[in-house]
DNA sequence: TGCCAGGCCCTCTTTAGGGCCTT
């Protein structure tokens, strides 16, 4: 079972092309539907937080301020990450914001597959959830919480554990024996009723489950 | 100067608009 990394952001704002910056990163390896790894940091990147973020994550200006260097965090989470593949819930958010902190490190960093990302591995498969908000989805599935939501590690454990439940009911639903992340990708991208084809498709392409 | 996200997805759609989701 090859292991995926599920990432999450804390940050200043919606937007890294905007000024916005990183106060928090929290990652968690999972292996199947084990945690076998986490990396939790708050990161100091000089920027002032809004009393409106500060109420929405409990992360306040001095809690940033006593942290170390975002660099030095970015640098420590990205070695802690290497090549395993990378998942996120409303992916393209925190892979914006992984790709914008790296490269302020200003060195290379390996090439990655894109980020699977639960919500839309969730809209594909569960139409009947109505929200698709990670609070609303850990309820939908009584997946246990772990900690305050909007904190960093706290959100990616519940995206772990959702992505465990994910690679459950595709191995059951569909009869494997693992779920690779090159099969996530091709879920999501698929349209909600062309999934089973989808996978279908995968295998008879050649990839082993 | 002032303003500013970006991508997905549904529908009263496709020569578009608006809601959702992340902080």
């Amino acid at each position: 079972m090859k292991p995926v990394a599920v990432i999450d952001f804390e940050t200043t704002g919606l937007s890294p092309a905007l000024g916005d910056r990183a106060t928090e990163v929290a990652i968690v390896i999972l292996e199947g539907d084990q945690v076998v790894g986490r990396f939790q940091s708050l990161m100091n990147a000089g920027v002032r937080i809004s009393p409106f973020i500060e109420a929405y994550t409990g992360i306040s200006n001095e809690m940033v301020q006593a942290a170390p260097p975002a660099e030095e965090v970015m640098a420590e989470a990205a070695r802690f990450v290497g090549a395993t593949p990378m998942v996120a819930h409303n992916a393209s958010f925190d892979q914006r914001f992984w790709e914008a902190e790296l490269e302020r490190l200003g060195s290379d960093t390996p090439a990655q597959p894109p980020f699977a990302c639960t919500l839309l591995l969730s809209r594909r498969l569960y139409p009947e959830a109505g929200s698709y908000k990670l609070g609303s989805l850990a309820a939908f599935h009584a997946l246990p919480s772990s900690g305050r939501a909007h904190r960093a590690l706290a959100d990616a454990e519940v995206a772990a554990a959702l992505l465990a439940r994910i690679q459950g009911d595709l191995q059951r639903d569909y009869e494997l024996e693992h779920v690779p992340h090159e099969l996530l990708l091709k879920v999501q991208k698929a349209q909600r009723k062309a999934v089973p084809k989808a996978i279908r498709s995968y295998f008879q392409a050649g990839s082993k489950p």
